[in-house]
DNA sequence: AATGAATGAGGGTTCATTCAT
DNA sequence: GATGAATGAACCCTCATTCAT
């Protein structure tokens, strides 16, 4: 277990100072000091910079697909309650993974490539999500699919849910805008609605 | 004219820099010798480079304030429609102004606090903008206000808003995401209406 | 056999990869990946990365001796021709033995005492062999030593000798310029003769 | 002045140590605290390591240049007094110049490309002041060319004197041979004689 | 005999900033 | 107003070597 004591202390570090610090600004030395680690070992276990920082984003994306799953799953519940308790726990869940919001900074400020791929897997599995979802609303006869276009109906949902993440934890307004979600909800469902 | 005219050079040249390649990946050397001018210059003009930087983005956000006054201000519009070219417009002047995504990063990932008023200040001209259309719809009786509570459906206007902005620009998708525009604003309107 | 199995692909693969990339920029994490062996099995047997160089070039020097050799003791052979034919051989097996010019880099430039004395041992042979080759030709009536220093005579040849060396190989020049091989034997036969 | 003091004083630490050490084993570290000067200054005047390697170069070149141009625009000197006189300045002058055998090992060592235009240029230029050289010869009757082929010969020519550099300075042994330049020089005039 | 995790000194390079001119 | 030489701290990364297993 020690070998893998290591790594993890190494990520467990790294996952802090990223979120705390942002990629630019968190340094190996400072991740190997705090991790007291030789900086040589960062080395050791992960290819440089960019690699440990994307392992550290794919545990929390992991983190969130686990999360999700469960109420995607969840036969007892209503396309609306269903796609309202998703929408909620994608931003619980979000509001602790510090690391994921620097992917954002990743997909437009820098463009770094080396997560894109990362996102786009998450962004095609939440598609896949969402859509049985809506599907289900369908079927239950709660949401209609205005001019039949399903797929311009997700990228617009997906639009907008990957927009909220902003001015929730990155502005930092989670606790001040978290309390008016349920307004929020009610106006995109309602306007999904028949 | 000589002094303008540097201070000018300099702030055009970092204005295309920080907005191709952000904040960090600009350096002040690039910026002073694609301006021509000595890396000293750059120091007499401004306090350093987040000096630079802020004023670059205060450009670009006085810009995007005359470009939407002019849409609030004008009194042939109705309040569904007015809303509608103002988000338009927003999301059109936003594509232009690169630095001001840099913005929003400064926001959250950084915590670039040189930069906060500036958002701040835009956000509240913002709430005061859309107050003004929404009360207007009000009085054309195209809009209703929910359980009477003003604010808290501003900022989750607001909120959306600046969502929009990443899908939109920040993943390059302006241009896949564009033709859907009007679904998106079909569903939030009508999720506002009557 | 299992042990020299893993010490054989040692110098097997540092041989080559030695005589590509040269000393300093071969690593010995390269030679372990690529020789499949653990790091620290390559510092079980050698000493350090200096050590397994000096073996590897050990052995070529020792090819060397032994295919020159078989020319210094061909009794059929006049000492003009003889020597004609050591020369060649010895530009042919140096222009496989990419080693040993990494070792001429060693006497001069980086001062690599610890391959000295191997560079020591063999101009002290070929001397030898040279010498016999030389008296040879004098008893044959073919070469005359004037001033009658046969030892200083040795010196300039063996400096004419290596001097040789880098035109040919070292600069990649070896193609170009062996076709002209002759008239440089020529000229130096001529002028040692009688 | 003080801009060139600066340059120089970098340079000319650089040259000795480059020449004392060689290329590898100077670090720019230990450059700018001998010259006494901050390594970010290394960096404003020259591109790198590589830059500042190939500068101290350069220098030496166009100094061995300049010597050996007196020699051959000598017009008091005979064509193979001259060509004596040539290998021996040539010798005296590379025996002080450090750097120019560092040279040498990025022609075949580890194939400096950024130094390749240096040794071409320089090639190139000896080939011409031995051709003038040469024909002179051929003038006074002294030299004959075999079969014709002066390309040949001056490749040939070229190739013993290059070669000649390694045992003469690179392994230290200049003290030792330089008495012996006379019988070398014999040899090969001899050689190439009528 | 062999492994591979861990080390830490050192390397080249970048860059925001200062300051004498 | 403007320059550009000079600074030095910080950064990412490499690598020969050690050692417990």
């Amino acid at each position: 277990m020690a070998v893998d004591d290591t790594k993890n202390k190494i990520i467990t570090v790294a996952s802090r100072l990223f979120g705390r610090y942002g990629f630019y600004k968190t340094s190996m030395d400072e991740i190997a000091k705090i991790a007291r680690k030789a900086k040589g070992s960062l080395y050791y276990h992960f290819a440089g910079k960019e690699e440990l920082f994307t392992e550290v984003v794919a545990k929390e994306i992991n983190n969130l697909k686990t999360q999700l799953s469960v109420i995607v799953n969840d036969n007892t519940l209503k396309a609306d309650e269903k796609i309202k308790r998703y929408l909620i726990k994608r931003m619980e869940v979000l509001d602790s993974a510090a690391n994921y919001h620097e992917t954002l900074k990743a997909d437009f400020f820098e463009h770094f490539d080396f997560i894109d791929s990362l996102r786009n897997d998450l962004d095609n599995w939440e598609k896949e999500q969402l859509k049985s979802i809506i599907l289900q609303g369908i079927d239950e006869d709660i949401f209609r699919i205005q001019n039949g276009n399903m797929e311009v109906l997700l990228d617009v949902f997906i639009m907008v849910l990957k927009g909220l993440e902003i001015p929730f934890f990155l502005q930092g307004k989670y606790d001040d805008l978290s309390p008016h979600f349920d307004d929020l909800l009610r106006i995109l469902i309602k306007g999904l609605g028949k």
